[in-house]
DNA sequence: TTGTAGGCGTTATCAG
DNA sequence: CTGATAACGCCTACAA
């Protein structure tokens, strides 16, 4: 036998509509779309529903309409601060509307990725957002199943699944060696931390650089597995001096390792940047405040979430996004760290690079 | 009339289970335990399953199980990346678990919270996270009718909802002031930006510390409720400085504060700890390697969201949780940056506090 | 360990 | 603009 007894003060729709003198289907198009229900009525079932205490039953909504308003939101990692702004402009896009977002963390694990693109097809996404370009064929075919709009974010690459938005990591980190070449720096190390698919691509940037500089030294490339960190970035800074003790400039692929090369600079008593040159890469608010301020490559982080969250919504309600693939460019903060040696500062931050 | 065909694609528990052979309800218990079904019969379904590239249907399950694997997550703020440490407590311990996580962001608003508070409500979680203690009446209310268990973490009061995990806000800042004086600073300056109810409770630690000691200066309290930078660390003591022009240590409320008030320092030449003290909150990664390292008040954040996680699962799943309101403590972590005058750096860090 | 019967609360569809 | 009817896909309860 099935089930017994219904529970005696459950509300469904069934009992707002009972209270209001309608029929269920009219309070639920009611709490879907008041406009479609005329003013006497609309009055009566909100009082009732209020009265009542009617909480709508968004699984029985999601089984009947076979949809949701789930977003699903992967990225790689929650300690990473790169990627609480992008998840600020995620969640600013969402703010008010109807969508509500699932966040998941794949540690920066393609295998954890597939797992969790899975978990999510169990929900029926109304929309997804990934981080990067790097998924398997088997997570491609997963997020295709889930025949929902999905974009890429953080970085471009050739074959989108659907949508994306980022910049070039090759060409943002070209462009910041690029700046310190011109600054008069020769010996310009690397330092890397973690070593994800997007640090790799910045690195390739540097080698093109210092390549066609004729400069490339594998020596000058420190790089570590562990998670970026500020005494991170002391050490490799270290292990940097140890290997090639006339660098000129440290290019950090993430600009906590450029706070701890400051700071390790400070406690080695190297002028900065008059003895060595730092750039770092994201452009965090605490760069432009340091002593000297460090000059940084600025990306575009809270627009790139706020846009793919824009263009998901857009493609679910039928607003045609016909700029399916989004350059945002960066920009290189020129700031007092890679200041020609012996030049005068300048009076405020100078910046080169794409789109701005 | 209602609805018209049976899409013929659709697989359900019912087509793999005529593949298998099987009744649906086996292939059902297969998913959620498969220890329940007889070897045999559990590789037929697998690999009828796999054929049939079946997904399970979340929402059919919850609504006809009348519960979910949703736990609601409120936190204020993500760009304070205080929260970013516990989000990650709370992810690690629901890594691997059947439970997935909902997260919402209430942008220290009370009303948002409410808002939130209502929508989750509609998924039935299995469980709920908030954060502090300063819900609304309305939103105790729905939280009470959720019917799950629930913990509020960050801070400790009087009067808890279900459980409750965090630490004094108010002890914490005492003993930090209590550390500056034990260092023979008189003057202290308190410098606090957002000014959410844990900053005022720090505040109200301050005030309490300096009224013992019979030093209390409204004039060297400098607020904002501008979120926290460290350009708002230098902004701030600036204000600071022309306020009190004597001040001899500044307590920060928060660790980017700090970082900016060394920023100004040195941009000032104002020796660092000789001629003022600095104290932060939280003690975030680059304090320690900051030059000259930065004291701060550890709070141990991670450890707050996997056990705030933890006595979530623990409750569901039927494991009684005695301690229901845990408090984490703090430790203050002493320095470089607040050594008393013209005494030598220790050797190492040295702490007091709570639970060490 | 497996199967039977029925319902979970909502919405799609079609008719008025 | 409103209503009747039939699913949506799975799980609980009970029985064997």
């Amino acid at each position: 036998m099935g089930r017994k007894h219904i529970k005696p003060g459950k509300v469904r729709l069934t009992e707002v509509a009972a209270l209001a003198g309608v029929s269920p289907i009219t309070v639920s198009r009611f709490f879907r779309n008041p406009d479609t229900v005329s003013p006497g009525r609309r009055l009566r079932i909100e009082s009732a529903a209020k009265d009542l205490g009617y909480v709508p039953n968004l699984a029985a909504r999601a089984l009947a309409s076979q949809r949701t308003e789930v977003i699903g939101v992967l990225i790689p990692s929650l300690t990473n601060n790169v990627f609480s702004d992008v998840l600020r402009g995620i969640y600013d896009a969402f703010e008010g509307s109807r969508y509500s977002i699932q966040l998941a963390n794949t540690r920066y694990s393609v295998l954890q990725e597939e797992r969790l693109l899975r978990l999510f097809l169990m929900q029926k996404p109304a929309g997804m957002i990934v981080t990067g370009v790097d998924q398997t064929a088997e997570g491609r075919a997963i997020v295709q199943a889930a025949d929902c709009p999905v974009v890429q974010i953080m970085e471009l690459g050739p074959d989108p699944i659907d949508m994306m938005i980022g910049f070039s990591h090759v060409d943002a980190c070209f462009a910041a060696i690029s700046h310190l070449l011109a600054q008069g720096c020769r010996r310009i190390g690397f330092l890397g931390a973690r070593m994800d698919p997007r640090v790799q691509r910045r690195l390739q940037g540097y080698q093109n650089a210092m390549k066609i500089a004729g400069l490339f030294d594998p020596r000058l490339i420190v790089t570590t597995a562990v998670p970026t960190s500020t005494t991170m970035g002391g050490s490799l800074f270290s292990d940097l001096m140890l290997r090639a003790p006339d660098v000129d400039a440290v290019f950090c692929a993430n600009d906590d390792l450029a706070l701890g090369v400051l700071f390790e600079c400070q406690r080695r008593h190297i002028a900065v940047p008059e003895q060595i040159a730092i750039v770092g890469f994201n452009d965090m608010e605490f760069m432009a405040s340091a002593v000297p301020s460090l000059t940084s490559v600025r990306t575009n982080r809270y627009e790139m979430g706020l846009r793919a969250a824009t263009m998901i919504m857009d493609e679910i309600e039928g607003r045609p996004v016909t700029e399916r693939v989004v350059d945002l460019g960066f920009q290189v903060m020129e700031r007092q760290s890679s200041q020609q040696r012996h030049a005068v500062a300048p009076a405020a931050d100078r910046v080169s690079g794409t789109k701005w």
